[in-house]
DNA sequence: TTAAAAGTGTAACCGATGTTACACTCCAGA
DNA sequence: TCTGGAGTGTAACATCGGTTACACTTTTAA
């Protein structure tokens, strides 16, 4: 889930030895116990944190989407890169280790000298984060969609860009009533109804959307 | 509301003649008249556009955070700089202009030279998008939350880790509930119980938190 | 093959929020 | 000073979605 994942593209190989990495890089590699807090809500950012070894939580959105909650992040990924540049460089939320977790820390000047000395990792940082934002705005305008049928609109309309009015998806409904934060029943129930409208018909985990007008009506 | 926007900085001088932009720099400028679509949502983004004269309208989430609906973007910003560097570089919404506008257009790898060559450019492209990732982060911490007592604790929280236990607001109840995504009558209703509750107390604009663990049971 | 677990359909009920309506206060401008 | 508009408090009612419960189906694993 977490390393396929086409929004955290960019950072794999940070820990290899590859030539992103000047032999001259100024760095520091720590190590941290289980269940230790690294990071408080608050602790001011001066450099690139990438963790590399083991996991952590954080309290975030998590980047399947699913609503708050405990954010768990697997090795090899970089923690809050948003934040060493923003113009309030404070850690967001607490940062803690679940097992025995391994942590480069590259200082803010170095990563700038990285950035305009390897253009390669420039664009991967800038592609990374730009990534990030066409993940929350995407999540944030579903988010804002009031009613169920209409988030369920927005996104078969969605995935009908892609994949055409037939398409299957890679989640059942308790997962995509996770994914919408609403309650399963609640989901079954506006499915169903939309069925019965005749605007898409369902057949276990393939959607078919029979009415796009009509689809496009409920998201208000 | 715009220009003034901590999320935008960064971005202002770039119509000047500053220091920002070489002199060999290749570019282009074009006008367009009024009402005319500038952008087709799914157009490839294959350069960095900045509206330098003018406004236009696309159906993002607004930048002072009221929720979807028509955002109205006045020069000088940039257009969706995010999407110039993501997997996947389609302009996400339509640009339609509001009246006639002057969009500067720089190649990408024109401004992956600038970006190499210019190191302050760089940072503020990237401290441009480190802020909008906070920014959008911020906002959906806030959307997820599903009752609207919660989102009050959670604003009012978060305002009194800046201001402290009283502070006033720059909103009225009515663009309050605009941002929180609700309705008017529904937010003065949980005000006022709240208020009742003593937890919180209000005198106008002005909020004072009596009791701030109160508040912290109430995001859930 | 079969039993257990996971997933799904659906109904009854209830609480939270939206809708609508109206009265009241406050303030700005005529 | 008066008046109209903006902002606010609040009540009655409607609606949506959450909760709970249970039966049924499908998948998984023994």
């Amino acid at each position: 889930m977490t390393n396929n994942n086409p929004e955290w593209t960019g950072f794999e190989n940070l820990n290899e030895d590859n030539e992103l990495f000047p032999s001259d890089l100024k760095y520091s590699i720590k190590n941290y116990p289980k269940n230790e807090l690294i990071f408080r809500q608050g602790d001011s950012c001066d450099a690139l944190y990438i963790l590399i070894q083991g996991s952590v939580k954080t309290e975030m959105i998590t980047e399947n989407g699913n609503l708050l909650g405990i954010e768990i992040i697997k090795a090899p990924r970089p923690l809050a890169p948003a934040f060493l540049f923003s113009d309030n460089n404070s850690f967001p939320v607490d940062v803690t280790t679940l097992e025995e977790a391994e942590i480069l820390r590259i200082p803010k000047d170095e990563v700038i000298r990285l950035m305009t000395s390897q253009p390669d990792f420039m664009k991967q940082f800038i592609t990374h984060n730009s990534n990030r934002i066409q993940f929350l705005t995407n999540r944030l305008q579903l988010l804002s969609i009031k009613t169920i049928k209409g988030k369920i609109a927005y996104f078969l309309l969605e995935q009908s860009k892609e994949h055409g009015l037939t398409f299957t998806l890679n989640r059942n409904q308790t997962e995509l009533a996770d994914f919408f934060g609403i309650a399963r029943p609640s989901l079954a129930r506006s499915l169903s109804e939309m069925a019965q409208d005749g605007i898409i018909s369902i057949n276990k985990k393939e959607y078919t959307i029979l009415n796009p007008k009509g689809l496009r009506e409920l998201l208000v």
